[in-house]
DNA sequence: TTTATTCCCTATGGTTTTGCTAGGATTTAT
DNA sequence: ATAAATCCTAGCAAAACCATAGGGAATAAA
């Protein structure tokens, strides 16, 4: 029932070339040294978030990402499908009719994991990036320069 | 992002010991065989629902497990916590500063976090057993009687 | 035109977690 | 005694996770 870094790192990044938003370019090395995550890392989730669709990326020197949609139009719900699948901690084949599930009619805990699944995506498509941009830079009025060294 | 076969059997196993409740005690080999779940692994299940109080058992000869409490008073979340440990897909230390996160100040992904965690915590303790027995009852009216073949 | 910068694609490997299976000990009703 | 149960521990194969690595292709600047 874990995140992984992929939906940790990768969120940490978007909200990072969020605030980079109609700007130039960001290299995934100036992403990746200021969230402290490996380069070669974060090119596969990248990568990843690219095929979604959130971001597209220009080539050779002076490239790198920007983000493909405004930042409100991209929700943290977005980010983490794209790059963990469906967050769905239970997949049941009750919940898809056409999965086909033999025991679906008398399934009860069928409604336990609607209820779970539904609850985690509405919570994750609540919240946007540009609020996460938004609360970032209310943050770092102060003078603290210090890296992230946070392991989320 | 899964919720493991631990929750998932141990769920349905609850359940139907729930079904017993205030009657004879009820052998791991019945729960296994109604169902299909391994006994040798639904043996390791139950010893964590028991270690964390949620169960309790009568060993020998006509023994079993018994329920412990009422099943109005456990919840889904109980369940799920005991098997899984907690339930929250990303433990941050700016969580919890005790744990002392170097960068919890200037942590933007904490609040998803949190509130990501908030909400899974939210809905499974508001399901209780009580009401999933319920339901089963509700729906078991009619007469299928086939064995239940749901991996979930 | 050359060179440096940047993204792109694929493969590989170590570590950890998962999902059991298995053996044998202990307790209790008959 | 015997059979029916829980209890406790160990072990293991498969999968998932978390990168690391090598080389290629596109582009811009010198």
């Amino acid at each position: 029932m874990k995140l992984s870094t992929k939906g940790r790192y990768g969120l940490r990044a978007l909200i990072d070339l969020a605030q980079y938003y109609e700007s130039d370019p960001v290299s995934i090395t100036s992403i990746a040294a200021r969230q402290g995550i490996s380069e070669r890392y974060l090119e596969q989730l990248m990568a990843m978030l690219k095929k979604a669709g959130l971001i597209k990326s220009i080539r050779g020197a002076g490239g790198g990402y920007v983000l493909n949609k405004d930042p409100k139009d991209i929700s943290v719900g977005d980010v983490l499908r794209a790059l963990e699948g469906n967050l769905e901690p239970v997949e049941c084949g009750g919940l898809h009719p056409e999965e086909g599930c033999s025991s679906s009619g008398e399934c009860v805990t069928k409604y336990v994991w609607q209820r779970i699944n539904d609850s985690i995506n509405k919570t994750v498509d609540e919240i946007k990036l540009d609020q996460l941009v938004t609360e970032s830079r209310e943050m770092q009025g102060g003078n603290h320069n210090s890296p992230i060294k946070c392991n989320q």
